[in-house]
DNA sequence: CAGTGGTCTAGACCACGTG
DNA sequence: ACGTGGTCTAGACCACTGC
């Protein structure tokens, strides 16, 4: 028995379907909101039961790459700006409304990784990345300050754009074919420096949340680092745990 | 076909022993620790397919009421310091290790409850509270502020326990079968005031972050309310977004 | 109506931990 | 060797959607 096999037979028949189905996502044969094929299908053309190839698409399902939807079909997760902001946006104002600014965008501007970068990115050293700089505002008043560095390698050609949308997600999904399944978000409290209270207009000194968000795509690899200083007043960032 | 039958027809059956199972953890029947029936008995008790049954275990599973132990059998979930730590503490220092700060730890004291614990903890007006204050130290320097309340009601004679563990969430169920499954982190930042500055050796106006926690019990009932006032310098608050 | 996912059954055999 | 959970099979019927 070769050790392929050897170790295809340890990895449970519906983990080896769903990474090939993961495999087929992930290549765009089937892109976002594009249906799947039915579950009967997936069984005859894999060769398996039944309940094997549904056990394989439930664990798509668990990892939100594909949503089922009954009595219709099951179809590759597309990101809306809704669900894009219910997943990953944690601010909400005093109501626990979530609260969704916008603003403007700079033009992405190229450049060599630094240290930092190379480290959350995973990165080779002198890689190139884009850097965008947004302001975003709240009923009319500065609320955040973000710097995003996204690797070169993934977005050929964003530095030509001159319309970002303020749903990056969607599309990184749409235009890049970047899935983002993950983030992570690192917090500390810092005082507003004398370049953050003239954006933000307000006093040096002022308490600011400093978020730090590492969003990761299939397996696991980090394709956005991001930081925003948020001058909350009344608004929250929200964390449930389980 | 009475409403009732009605009902029950509607709901899946593994749903409908999941909660009777649910109900008999809740209850005490099978105590933190304990193993549950297996899952041959569980299908012969409730008179449904073994595959029935071991959806409605999964069930508890994925809820965190129980934990299977391959080869051994299904154990009621019991809180320890250690997984406690792992699933609500989100601090963690400059090289990603979770920090978890100890402190000593004020003799509780019974009050009303202010509008504020009222209505996080879903109080009627004038319940009683139990309120802890703490104080944390990370490496022997002050870190956090904390206060605790709790709803007398779920907590009989907490006032007259003076040795209080560091791990919560572990003495509300092994003392008062509160069984912690969720918590909600609402995050701001904040300026040191006198008080806070003087408690934590820091100069008034120091930038902080302020935790303020709700914990969830079985049916989503509010069991602790808490703020905290943490001097993070180089650890961060994580959470990680699916 | 046909086609999809959702539930349920009734087994078989494997993998793991314990005695 | 035994009992547990983990995987897998091969169906059946129900519930929902769209034609």
């Amino acid at each position: 028995m070769s050790e392929a096999n050897e170790a295809a037979r340890r990895r449970p028949l519906y983990q080896q379907v769903h990474d090939r189905l993961v495999a087929l996502i992930a290549s765009g044969e089937w892109g976002p909101g594009q249906p799947i094929p039915p579950e009967a299908e997936i069984a005859r053309r894999f060769r398996v039961a039944p309940g094997t190839a549904r056990a394989a698409v439930s664990a798509l399902v668990s990892e939100k790459l594909v949503v089922r939807r009954h009595g219709r079909g099951t179809f590759v997760y597309e990101y809306t700006p809704e669900d894009e902001a219910a997943r990953f946006l944690r601010l909400v104002d005093s109501n626990r409304k979530p609260i969704n600014p916008v603003g403007r965008m700079d033009r992405p501007t190229r450049g060599v990784a630094n240290q930092t970068e190379c480290r959350e990115l995973a990165l080779a050293e002198a890689s190139r990345v884009f850097r965008i700089k947004r302001l975003r505002e709240r009923n009319g008043t500065p609320f955040a300050l973000e710097r995003i560095s996204l690797p070169e390698a993934l977005f050929p050609g964003l530095g030509e754009r001159d319309k970002l949308r303020d749903a990056r997600y969607e599309l990184y999904q749409s235009l890049y074919r970047v899935l983002v399944v993950e983030v992570e978000d690192r917090l500390c409290a810092v005082a507003a420096d004398s370049t953050a209270a003239r954006e933000l207009k307000i006093a040096v000194g002022t308490p600011l949340i400093r978020i730090e968000r590492v969003a990761f795509g299939l397996g696991a690899k980090p394709v956005e680092w991001r930081v925003s200083l948020c001058h909350l007043t009344d608004a929250r960032y929200v964390a449930q745990l389980k």
